[in-house]
This record gives C-alpha cells, sequence and structure tokens, in this order.
DNA sequence: GCCGTTTTCGGCCCGACTGTTTTCAGTCG
C-alpha cells in the first residue's frame, strides 16, 4: 500500500463527498489530507504500525481509523458508503469544465442519468435546459466542454503548455499600454501537467479595452469564454483555455502572487495575514477593520511579491516552491535556496544513437551538444534485452567503444575540450540484474538502470527488483524510476521514499529523465531527497538532437524539487565528473 | 472532519464571472 494510493482514495472520498451534498468542509477535510499524504517524506505504514497517525496535520481520530480499515481489508467503509449513494460513472462529470457538484447531482437527479453520453443526449434534446436554474446557454456550454474534455483531455504536458503560452505572452506584453505582463499559474510554478494558462498584465483602466480586444481575436484563439471588466478567456484551437487578467499596477504583486497559487499555498498566507491582523486578496494587503473584515481604505504598503512575504514573516518564495510542501517552515528560517539554473548544466548524460533507436548518429549528437555549449556526451544506448528499441548485442557494445574512442582522440587532436562517455542504458531484468556480464558492463563509464518491461509487477517483487539493480556495483543511476508516460501510462509500484534512501546509501544517482512526457523523478520527491542528500542527473533523455533541448524542462522540474548545482551530477565539469564516476 | 496559547465549539480564503435570476447560486482558481 503506497501514500499514493491512499491519497487517491481519500480524494475519491472527497469526490464522492462533493456529489453527495455532504458538508463542504468535511469533504475538504479529506482532499487536505490526501494532499498532505502525498507530501509525506515516510511511508504511511509506518504511521500505521507505530499508531501515530494522528500525528500528522490533517488528521484526526475518523480519517485515521478509515486508514487503517483501508490497510486491513482494502476497503474503506465511508467510501463504499458513498458508492452505495453516488453513481461511479458521475465521478468523470467532474471533469467537465463549468459544471460542478451541484449541477451534477441536479442534473442525475432531476433526468435519472449517470454517464456522459447520456448527459451529451440530454443537453443536445433540450432536457437539460429545460431544468431549474440551468437553461439554454448552460446546456451548451456543457455540450461544448464535453468535446473538447473527449477530444485534447483534461491537462496538457508542460511542453504544450509553453507551446501555446510563450507565443501567447510575447504577443500579450508588447501590446500598447501593458506596464508589466507575466506568465502565471501552475505554469509558473513549472508544474509537469498544465489545466489552463494564466497570463497577468498591468495596465492603466483606460487601456484595458483594447487589450482584451486584441487577445480575445488573436490567430489561436477558436472561442471566446468570457470577457469581463477585469478578466477574459478564450480557448485555443489546441483546446487549452487561457485567462488573461488586467489588474493597475499597484495591484500587481498581489495578482500576481494570488495568480500564481498553489491555492494551498494562497490559503496559508491568507490565515498568516488574518494571524497578523491583515487581510491578503488578489488586490494587496490590507488592514483589518474591527468587525475584522477586510478594510480596503488601509492598505498595507507592499510593492513587490517580496515586500508580501516578508510582512507576514517569510523570505521570499520562488515560484516553483508554492505548494504548500515544506517552504513555509525553510524560508521563515532561510533567506533563499540555491537551486540548480539552465547555465549550471555542462554536459549531457542519457543520449541515443543510432546504434540503437536513436535519429542521429554519435557524432551528430555530439556536434549538437558543443553547438549548444555543452562539454560533454554520455551517450546511453539500449541494452540487448530492449530488442524493440534495437539493443546493442556485446559485438555492438564493443564497436560503439571503438568509434567513441576515434571521435575523442579527434577532438584532442582538433585542440577541442569536448569528450564523449561510454555509457549504456541497462534494462533492469525483471530478477533485477542488469542486461549485461560484469566484464562488459565495467568497460562502460556509466551505467543508467532502467525498468522498461513488467512494468506493472507488485510492489513487493518491483522493489527487489529495484534494489538489487542499485546494489550493483555497475549502476551509476537509476533512468526513469516510475516508467510513468503523463497523462498516458501510470507510475509502476513503488515504495521510491525507500528506493531514494537506499540510493542516496549505495551513492547511485536517480535521473530526473526531462523528456516532457516523464518528468520522472516527481519533484514531490524532493524534500525526501534533500533530506538523504541523494544526488540526481538532469538528464534529456535524446533520441535526436532536438531532443537535447528537453534538458530545460527537466531544469524546472529539478529546480522546484529543490536541488542545488552541487546535487546535479551533469553541473559537474568533465573530469569532476570523470573523477565522480571513479570514486562511486 | 479537523483544529486550537484569545477557542474543545465554531469556524474553515475570497472575489470574478456567468447564467438564470429579479437578488443570487454555482463554478472557478
Amino acid at each position: 500500500m503506497t501514500n499514493q494510493e491512499i491519497a487517491e482514495k481519500l480524494r475519491e472520498v472527497y469526490n464522492l463527498m462533493q456529489l453527495a451534498g455532504e458538508n463542504r468542509f468535511r469533504a475538504i477535510a479529506f482532499d487536505r489530507a490526501a494532499q498532505t499524504i502525498e507530501a509525506l517524506n515516510e511511508e504511511i505504514i509506518k504511521h500505521i504500525d507505530e499508531d501515530s497517525l494522528t500525528d500528522i496535520k490533517g488528521i484526526g481520530k475518523s480519517i485515521a481509523e478509515d486508514i487503517k480499515a483501508y490497510h486491513e481489508t482494502s476497503t474503506m467503509p465511508v467510501l463504499e458508503a458513498l458508492k452505495e449513494k453516488v453513481p461511479k460513472g458521475l465521478m468523470e462529470w467532474l471533469n467537465i469544465s463549468g459544471l460542478g457538484p451541484k449541477n451534477i447531482a441536479k442534473i442525475h437527479k432531476e433526468l435519472g442519468i449517470t454517464e456522459i453520453t447520456e448527459l451529451k443526449e440530454a443537453c443536445q434534446s433540450g432536457a437539460v435546459a429545460d431544468l431549474p436554474g440551468l437553461g439554454k446557454k448552460s446546456a451548451e456550454k456543457i455540450l461544448k466542454s464535453i468535446e473538447y474534455l473527449e477530444k485534447f483531455g483534461e491537462r496538457a504536458r508542460l511542453d504544450q503548455a509553453l507551446d501555446i503560452a510563450e507565443p501567447m505572452f510575447e504577443f500579450v506584453k508588447n501590446l500598447d499600454g501593458v506596464v508589466k505582463c507575466e506568465i502565471a499559474g501552475s505554469l509558473r510554478r513549472s508544474r509537469e501537467t498544465i489545466g489552463d494558462i494564466d497570463i497577468l498584465v498591468a495596465a492603466d483602466q483606460e487601456n484595458t479595452e483594447s487589450i482584451f480586444d486584441a487577445f480575445v481575436e488573436h490567430d489561436l484563439v477558436v472561442e471566446v469564454l468570457g470577457r469581463g471588466e477585469t478578466k477574459s478567456s478564450i480557448r485555443t484551437e489546441n483546446g487549452r483555455q487561457v485567462d488573461l487578467r488586467i489588474v493597475s499596477e499597484k495591484e500587481y504583486p498581489a495578482a500576481l502572487m494570488y495568480f500564481t497559487g498553489s491555492k494551498e499555498h494562497n490559503i496559508v498566507m491568507r490565515q498568516r495575514a488574518r494571524e497578523r491582523g491583515m487581510a491578503l486578496n488578489e488586490y494587496g494587503l490590507f488592514k483589518l477593520n474591527d468587525e475584522k473584515e477586510t478594510d480596503f481604505d488601509q492598505p498595507v504598503n507592499a510593492r513587490s511579491e517580496k515586500e508580501i512575504y516578508r510582512k507576514l514573516d517569510l523570505h521570499f518564495i520562488p515560484p516553483e516552491h508554492r505548494e504548500d510542501r515544506g517552504e513555509f517552515e525553510f524560508y521563515t528560517e532561510n533567506e533563499t535556496m540555491n537551486l540548480v539554473s539552465d547555465d549550471d548544466i555542462k554536459g549531457v548524460i542519457h543520449a541515443h544513437s543510432t546504434y540503437s533507436d536513436g535519429k542521429y548518429t554519435i557524432k551528430q549528437m555530439a556536434e549538437a551538444c558543443i553547438e549548444r555549449g555543452y562539454d560533454y556526451l554520455g551517450i546511453s544506448d539500449h541494452s540487448r534485452t530492449a530488442a524493440y528499441a534495437g539493443g546493442l548485442t556485446i559485438d555492438e557494445v564493443k564497436r560503439q567503444w571503438e568509434d567513441i574512442n576515434e571521435l575523442n582522440e579527434s577532438y584532442k587532436s582538433e585542440g577541442k575540450e569536448f569528450r564523449i562517455f561510454k555509457g549504456i542504458e541497462s534494462d533492469i531484468l525483471s530478477d533485477g540484474s542488469l542486461d549485461y556480464p560484469d566484464d562488459i558492463l565495467d568497460g562502460f563509464d556509466f551505467v543508467i538502470a532502467s525498468v522498461h518491461s513488467g512494468l506493472s509487477m507488485p510492489q513487493g517483487q518491483m522493489m527487489e527488483r529495484f534494489l538489487r539493480a542499485i546494489e550493483h556495483p555497475a549502476t551509476t543511476m537509476l533512468g526513469h524510476p516510475t516508467g510513468r508516460l503523463l497523462l498516458k501510462r501510470d507510475e509502476s509500484k513503488l515504495n521510491l521514499n525507500q528506493i531514494i534512501d537506499y540510493a542516496a546509501q549505495k551513492n547511485v544517482a536517480i535521473e530526473i529523465n526531462a523528456n516532457p512526457w516523464r518528468l520522472d523523478l516527481d519533484w514531490r520527491y524532493g524534500n525526501k531527497a534533500k533530506e538523504t542528500g541523494l544526488i540526481t542527473s538532469i538528464n534529456p533523455d535524446a533520441h535526436s538532437t532536438d531532443g537535447i533541448d528537453y534538458i530545460r524542462f527537466g531544469v524546472m522540474i529539478a529546480r522546484k524539487a529543490k536541488f542545488d548545482p552541487a546535487r546535479v551530477l551533469n553541473t559537474k565539469s568533465a573530469e569532476e565528473f570523470k573523477a565522480w564516476l571513479k570514486d562511486s
């Protein structure tokens, strides 16, 4: 039983409670408990064994009992009771934007339908529009949302979101009257998937009309979802929603903080303001009046996000860390955290060539690295078991080594500092062994051990497999530990906290696979990684020269996961990297 | 359902926008 599994169950309770019309705060308690458990640095099982569940903030007697029941019986009474009450199909309706729990319950109750296909029909037939409190426009909106949901999904990957957000941002930034402009929301926080895109603008009131006009007429816009005095929303051709919010220059810092989120971070910030006799909203920081209400006539002067944090006894919290996962404790004590940045990256580790399933030769990949200013390339093609990906036989490995030697010598003779390291992405076989005999493994400069098959093994077996791979003296690092593909394939069942502990102990790194489909190791394990001193490597897993640029996404995630340059292998120079490989 | 050094009961962040309403409920972030 993983933390993730328990969190999912609790979140299911939260969703079903909303649909059942349960008390809002009771429902929220389950959501908060889920959030807390996801952020734990240790396994929840430990708390069950030690009977210390209620020591965790947000978990009281009742939820502790639910968790224990689930541990013992694989069922949760509160969840089972809700499932009796709420039809399963309705859960999916919650993903339809513009349709919330109240109206879902109403439609279900009045029309007796439970499936999205039925909902679609009811919208088309006019049955939904005839319900009290709903109308023609509501039905149309629901229908359209379903269509987009079916076509594009609920969320987009980081790279997909940036492809829309960046041109949109450039466009808005340069409009007449725009004084300040930034991308806010989950994109500013470097989340691995994005729901919608938020752009914030500071402008004088007389210019807001024309800015909104230009925004809703942008080429990427296919539908205007809303247009108000301070906010407009549009949908782009690839189904993403973009919100543009315009505030005055004075309101900008508080608005930026507000629209950056996360929701959980904002809630804590508002609580902190209240504890200090102030109120924080998107317009600014204000004093409270005698009735403990926001007194808009008494603003507290704060001209930047940094100053708002200072007024609430905090140092500036970088957007990446605004998730209510320990940032308040850290930035009370510390002014900054040293975080890795793009400029720190010196080399490219984990790249494929035409020897296996890469599109370009080793030389072409190396040239692309040189062009981008990197000092070294670690080639790591697939190992022999990965036949589907052209995994290398022992003979091919030996030939590749010769190729690399030759290339390195030619760079040397040309007076170039650049060098190529010999690596392999070795499959971790089902019993946890690596994919070549030891004498071959010893010939590589580095070995990335990855799982590519049997991804859905039971957790116990999978853990044995991973721990054995970590133990192997040839293993330099683990590749994409969970095997997930974002929005497409789930993580393998793992106790990652234990894997991190063991890897750190054995001086084995765990990569942050920077491919935007993966972004694995997940940033949520950043606290655990920091605590254990785990080393990572920001690896593009490049299958082409363009793929090298994935490093950008990896750096975003590494920052979010609180990695400083010293704990990132490829911030080392080639010589330092070589020395580290020898020592480890 | 959870929480607490003003509290063990009574709060729990808060404002914009929309659609369906005649003053507000639902949804969103």
